[in-house]
DNA sequence: TGTACATCAGTGAACGCGCGTTCACTGATGTAC
DNA sequence: TGTACATCAGTGAACGCGCGTTCACTGATGTAC
């Protein structure tokens, strides 16, 4: 929140109810884009804590920031341009994680596996954020912006999960004949082992890495004998 | 919206902005109940029209119904409680539908699909219910009494889905030999494809009730050459 | 090296809006006599 | 059968709140001379 590390000396007399803590030092000359990223980190945490959207408002972000309301008109046009701009950084690094857990591996099956495992762990670092990533329908007020980029993104990143089934049943440790209908079973699976635990924590969850390696495993056909995590 | 089937006559003077189109005839005497209903119906509406359940609003709830706002305090608390009520109907019809389908079935694996495609075809009857049925965290406010009903609701439903593919093992359709394990695969799987055709109309998604079919029979490790529906 | 000044980064007061909630009320419906 | 009256079903005005947005402003920072 106070990205230079000052500490706010004077306490401040709080007769306003908008600045409820210390005040926010000013950034330096030509620094002023810092608070953008002051902006949109406020508005993140506003949005796990309330898993609402609506509560990523104008006024609840300057609080949490420090600063007064109209400060966030500089950096942003509407208090909707912050929301998108969280979920296209949400998309973004959903998709590079993946990218990055499955490049520097060549085994096919290993690929799949630690991309699957990357998706998952990447949404439980912000469960909300992914929530709303795909929750929206796409009628939506941001889906103009964010839904173009979103769906984008997103094929990207589907291409690669059926390009490592694809591999698989080249490699002989698969027997899909349908790659693509496949990883999208594989992709609603991920959407569900995402989303359910972190609504329903009072289920008697199963192991979940055990429930993923299996249900991939059976959903892209993939020989039982040449996969080392088995059931 | 009108069910005692009158219509407005006069033409409302539209002085309240609250109260937009005519207004609602009052009910008859012992009959203020209806009014619940209409209510009711009214905040169903307005949840699957914005998808936000901070809309269904007081007020927006009564310009739907026709009348004014203060006459919904004397059905409900406050509009928490009309969305509580809304959750706890939602999840007993989900239920009721799934064991409908089921209940005259006996072939095991017929049944299990059944209730699979039950599900299904009632989530897409109220996408925005469902998903807001589901997608909420624990830790919301209406968790305390619908969060509650919907885990007992819930749980009784999966023993349904356990013991069908437990059926399907006993009756040597399937090689399951953790249905429980399996059953909450398949749970994951209906959620995603729940969610996501909705949320991503733009995807290329192949024939869902293929998918469905191809994915439960795999995960449940269905016998391929005993199931009817196979790919 | 000192000083006037432009500019940058942000403030504070104000507005109109829709919201939840309260309160005293109204007028049609049915009932007791 | 007629009439006074209790009750039911809902109204309308008002309040305080948080919100988005506007506008004129302020004061520290850096720069030209």
């Amino acid at each position: 929140m106070y990205p230079n590390g000052c500490k706010v000396t004077s306490v401040s007399t709080n007769l306003d109810a908008d600045i409820p803590v210390g005040r926010r030092p000013r950034n330096r000359r030509g620094e002023g884009s810092r608070l953008r990223q002051d902006i949109l980190d406020a508005a993140g945490e506003i949005l796990e804590e309330t898993g609402s959207p609506d509560a990523v408002t104008l006024r609840a972000i300057a609080r949490r920031v420090g600063i007064a309301a109209p400060s966030i008109y500089a950096h942003f046009p509407d208090p909707e341009a912050v929301l998108v701009q969280l979920l296209i950084d949400g998309f973004v690094r959903l998709t590079a994680t993946v990218e990055e857990a499955m490049d520097p591996l060549s085994d096919p099956v290993e690929r799949l596996l630690a991309g699957c495992r990357a998706y998952l762990r990447q949404a439980a670092s912000r469960p909300q954020l992914y929530r709303i990533l795909f929750d929206h329908a796409d009628d939506t007020p941001e889906a103009g912006t964010a839904g173009a980029l979103s769906l984008a993104q997103g094929l990207r990143a589907f291409e690669v999960l059926v390009g490592a089934i694809s591999d698989c049943a080249r490699a002989g440790r698969s027997v899909s004949t349908d790659p693509f209908a496949d990883a999208t079973a594989v992709w609603v699976v991920l959407h569900g082992l995402a989303i359910l635990p972190v609504s329903n924590p009072g289920f008697p969850w199963p192991p979940l890495d055990q429930l993923l390696t299996t249900t991939v495993t059976r959903i892209a056909r993939i020989d039982a004998s040449t996969s080392v995590n088995q059931e």
